[in-house]
DNA sequence: GCAAAAGTGTTGTGTCTACACCCATGT
DNA sequence: ACATGGGTGTAGACACAACACTTTTGC
């Protein structure tokens, strides 16, 4: 017998799920049982198979937590690579922002909920920075993409959609101006349908959706772009 | 004798280093002698090794291409996992941008060359994606960041800089306008010094700075920005 | 009529492009 | 003087924020 020194490292992969919840942007953690980090809450993964891409990988871990269908949206962050990020093995893990569209409320296995992400618990490893990291990308890309299809419904009122947008910036929006601003960028389209006013009244909201589920930029070149001739 | 199975993926790390030569955007290519894809350019890279970082490592492999003193900026791009995107074995690998300043011109080993980027050769792996995925990185950044500092040289003129720029967009930049842009973003300042014209005369040229040598996003909430009060 | 909620009109501001024009130097 | 290259002035286009005002509903 002889002892084989592993020279490749474990690689896992993680995901950074966001969807708004009362009013809050809320990350999707488990709870550890096992060391390392036992009792502290942790991003979803796992090891990553032969044979599989690491975007295949996470969504089956994904599956395990939530219903995959209802990740709308699913991007590449980051690999971290730190060699004490594993206080066992030498471990790289590759981490996705994963969007799951407000109103849908996915069945979670027992050790699994939602937190808020301006009040995190202590995160296992590095998925503090990695949450942290995730949000920045996030506010990033609503700005210049139609990114906000994948934390909306199919269709909503505007206030409705400010309030997604304010939660996921952490600012108040206004309804008004984000309207202007989405729809000049032929961003969101009418569906010709009204929402129904409540007890209180009020006038009837028309109903709005994205036009695209697919990310699209809708704003790279605002400055140092090609001349016109 | 068992054999073991090996259940973890190699990992390398590679580099698309760019630097603006001769008018045009460059990337630092070395010419495959073994297979696979014998006779085929790669972007420079390796294998990780335990107890380094994908920085350390990257930093370490271009080390044997280039002075790294010479690299002005690194940042991570993207890990690729196909499992077909090496034909021998499990491998991952995490791509970098690097940007090498105008002006200086590393010695090269034998076998390692720049490759005008808008005429590349076939390349091994899945490099060609890579390094058009590192130029769209490099020319989003140009327009929202103070990046430009990493390609140009310590102190320039306008038309120098303009050059760099429309070097890596692919469009013609005005100096005017650019000047502007960067005054007004308090990227640039000026040194103080001039430029003695050439033979053929013209007005000399004031010299430039960049004022921070570190990434700075200066665009960043262009829109959607929160409200002054 | 009045409160509530949604939507429109309008003004002002800041940032950018385009282009005409002016400046400083060599021959 | 004039060619050459650099720099400035200025006008217009555009996208956005802010806010007043109007519309549509329930009670």
């Amino acid at each position: 017998m002889t002892t084989i020194a592993k020279n490749s490292p474990a690689h896992a992969t993680l995901a950074v799920v966001f969807q708004v919840r009362a009013g809050k942007l809320q990350v999707l953690l488990w709870h550890r049982a096992k060391a390392p980090f036992a009792g502290a809450w942790a991003l979803p993964g796992g090891y990553l198979d032969r044979g599989e891409t690491l975007e295949t990988s996470i969504r089956r871990h994904l599956a395990a937590k939530v219903d995959v269908r209802e990740v709308s949206h699913l991007e590449q962050l980051e690999t971290r690579s730190d060699p004490k990020r594993h206080p066992k093995e030498w471990q790289l893990a590759t981490a996705y922002l994963g969007l799951v569209p407000r109103g849908v409320d996915p069945a979670l296995p027992e050790d699994t909920d939602w937190h808020s992400v301006d009040r995190l618990p202590k995160l296992a490893f590095d998925h503090g920075a990695i949450t942290l990291a995730g949000r920045e990308r996030l506010q990033a890309k609503l700005s210049y993409t139609n990114l906000g299809f994948a934390l909306a419904p199919q269709s909503f009122s505007l206030s409705e959609l400010r309030d997604i947008y304010a939660a996921a910036l952490g600012h108040d929006v206004s309804a008004t101006n984000l309207q202007r601003v989405l729809i000049r960028r032929e961003v969101l389209e009418p569906t010709g349908k009204r929402r129904e006013p409540g007890r209180a009244g009020g006038r009837p909201a028309a109903l709005f959706r994205f036009r695209s589920p697919k990310l699209e930029v809708t704003d790279q070149f605002a400055v140092l772009r090609p001349p016109e001739r």
